[in-house]
DNA sequence: GTCTATAAGCGGATAGAC
DNA sequence: GTCTATCCGCTTATAGAC
């Protein structure tokens, strides 16, 4: 609820290190699941420490999810009426496959809060991110109605996106299991990115295209 | 680690309300962040009397997740290679979406259970879950060489099911946040069922098939 | 088998010295 | 700004009567 303290060198270090020690275990265990003492011992301070910093843990996890918005969200803002279909798809797609490579604890944190009903995320996702699915919506739309795409849902569409490329983040514990392999392994990214890719590409855009 | 109590009919019954009530703490919170007594008082009984049955809340988990596996696995098993690949994938996905409608929180509990690294589930992913998904590859690669399906990766289709299906019971809140609908919506389920379908068809189906 | 009462310990948050 | 010490509520689990 309060507001963040210092503003000096030092103290806007260990804010990140709080941010990201947060990300690390929140991402794991979601709110509740969290113990601030692991959250502090991984940013290398005292608990009472981070506790000066952010005045509670729901404090602190509210300000974890707020910078992680803006990055989660980044990709799909790029989507462009004017662009060409096959690029924007082929841009939005590859770009977040590469999100779930260089920042899974990200993807699992939406993925926890949201599985748990998004108690804190909630109004985000009423007030930004349902107005900037509308706008991609009638992108879809349009390209559609031009014939560039085929008549596919859109919303279908988007989530079919999400899904695919998300599960390798969230997934990946059960990835590693069935294939031995992770995101990190160059070569398992490209085939991952190939077929996520080849699998929705091949559902939207008319033949020939 | 220890056995479950009691076979009189009494019995059986408080502890089928325990697994049941379980399985929806268990899926909205994961192991740490659920609470015994809300797990109890869901069950209609006190926590020193679920814990009569079950020793402990992590006996109690692992119980849950236990009973949910079989379940969660059967429309996997029954992909057979004597099928007709259209007909058997048909069936598949199909089976898996109403699965998102009707056990949602089975759906939850895994995604829960993975995200956090899967530490109860490691045996059963590698005990169970790789041979069933091994031999499911198998049958894939071979369709694949009598020309009956596309020349996709075989584990990343069976990826790309799961992560599709799977999302409409995971993300299900976003999901109403944007659509204002549930799988519970006759139309909405029927629309998530066709467009799942088809972009996974058309991905994997060789043209006139 | 089920309850009330309680032990035992964890974990979030604060006090106050430095 | 950071630490040690500590408070206190909450949660798991047990004891023991019924």
């Amino acid at each position: 609820m309060s507001e963040v303290r210092s503003k000096t060198r030092i103290g806007e270090e260990n804010i990140e290190r709080i941010l990201d020690a947060g990300l690390t275990v929140f991402s794991r265990f979601g709110l509740r699941g969290a113990r601030t003492d692991q959250i502090a011992e991984l940013a290398g301070m005292s608990k009472p420490n981070l506790l000066y910093y952010f005045g509670s843990k729901s404090e602190l996890y509210v300000a974890v999810l707020k910078r992680t918005l803006d990055m989660w969200l980044a990709p799909l803002r790029k989507i462009d009426a004017s662009a060409d279909p096959r690029e924007a798809l082929t841009a939005y797609i590859t770009s977040k496959v590469a999100y779930s490579r260089s920042h899974p604890e990200a993807s699992r944190l939406f993925a926890i809060e949201i599985i748990q009903g998004a108690p804190m995320l909630q109004g985000a996702l009423k007030g930004d991110l349902a107005p900037l699915i509308a706008s991609k919506v009638a992108i879809l739309k349009r390209w559609i109605a031009q014939g560039k795409l085929k008549p596919v849902d859109p919303l279908h569409l988007i989530f079919q996106i999400w899904a695919t490329t998300q599960h390798y983040a969230d997934f990946a514990a059960q990835i590693e299991v069935l294939t031995g392999k992770t995101l990190d392994d160059p070569a398992f990214f490209k085939s991952t990115q190939a077929a996520v890719l080849r699998s929705i590409l091949d559902a939207v855009l008319p033949k020939g295209a």
